[in-house]
DNA sequence: ACCACATTGTGAAGTACGTTCACGAATGGC
DNA sequence: GCCATTCGTGAACGTACTTCACAATGTGGT
């Protein structure tokens, strides 16, 4: 049981090694294109999506409407998208991408295509699957795990 | 090869997925002890590394000296550390975990440790192991392609 | 002993990301 | 036509970073 508490502990070593630098890296990958983490994300929302009012980006996002305000000014700022008139609901405003933001958008799902076959190419393809699986199983119990402790929070703060 | 470039994907989406969890997960179990991540991470270090001061902290934790005096004067004023004076510079300050810093980081130590082996439950043993390996050949990777990318950047630059 | 240089920490100012609260404008059900 | 809801945003704030400038201190060379 030594033995597993210690693989144990190396496999969330590692979990936490590997998320550090891919969110360096991605930090800095996307610095050189002039963008950062948060508005990517929107980006990407948009490619996975269309084009959307900032209610639905917020969803997506889980950020308040009020945050997607701030990203999408500093997207159109920049070039990346625009805000184009709902055709009905004359409140909403639709964030579509822009020429230059699609372009850019398609390129971070190539890159991250990319980076994918990258990293799997220094393990044997069996290995590449049986991690995927495991993964899934983690992120899986993980999720599981942060439910509960929300629930005993809630129940906590009820009582 | 369909076939593996599909489970490279799925391999980084999960890793995608774990890691968001994570830190959300992360993130509103510090705030329930009153802390963030950057704090509990300067936490961490002291409980680590011994007192030390805000220079090394600085080093150990990839941060500018000017950010570690402001994530010190926000534990301080909680009462998680205190500054207490260098023997003989008296240029620098020594960042010390009081009595209660000191429990507060123990525990943080020792919930990841229950964090992995909760995790580690739904796996068998033998898998629990390769995927450390695994993991690890992964991170190694990922580390060379950073340093390859931003090489080839600072090239760029230099030119 | 002295001077040049390096180091430690911090003030000032700026950027990014996120929040809550309040509010105006537009929708939509009845 | 009215009232509740929804969409976006101004104002104000908290946190985590950065760079630049600077005072106080430490250190090595002559």
């Amino acid at each position: 049981m030594g033995c597993m508490t210690d693989d144990a502990t190396r496999l969330l070593d590692g979990l936490l090694r590997l998320t550090v630098t891919m969110e360096r890296d991605m930090a800095t990958g996307l610095a050189a294109i002039g963008l950062t983490p948060a508005r990517a994300h929107v980006l990407w929302e948009l490619v996975a999506g269309g084009p959307q009012p900032q209610q639905a980006l917020a969803r997506a996002l889980e950020v308040t409407p009020r945050n997607v305000t701030g990203l999408v000014d500093a997207l159109e700022r920049d070039g990346f998208v625009t805000r184009e008139p709902h055709p009905t609901d004359r409140r909403a405003a639709i964030v579509t991408l822009t020429d230059r933001g699609d372009e850019i958008a398609t390129g971070l799902v190539a890159g991250r295509r990319e980076l994918a076959g990258q990293l799997a190419r220094v393990l044997p393809d069996d290995r590449v699957t049986a991690l995927a699986d495991d993964l899934a199983v983690l992120a899986d119990e993980l999720d599981r795990l942060a439910t509960d402790a929300a629930a005993a929070r809630t129940d906590g703060a009820a009582r």
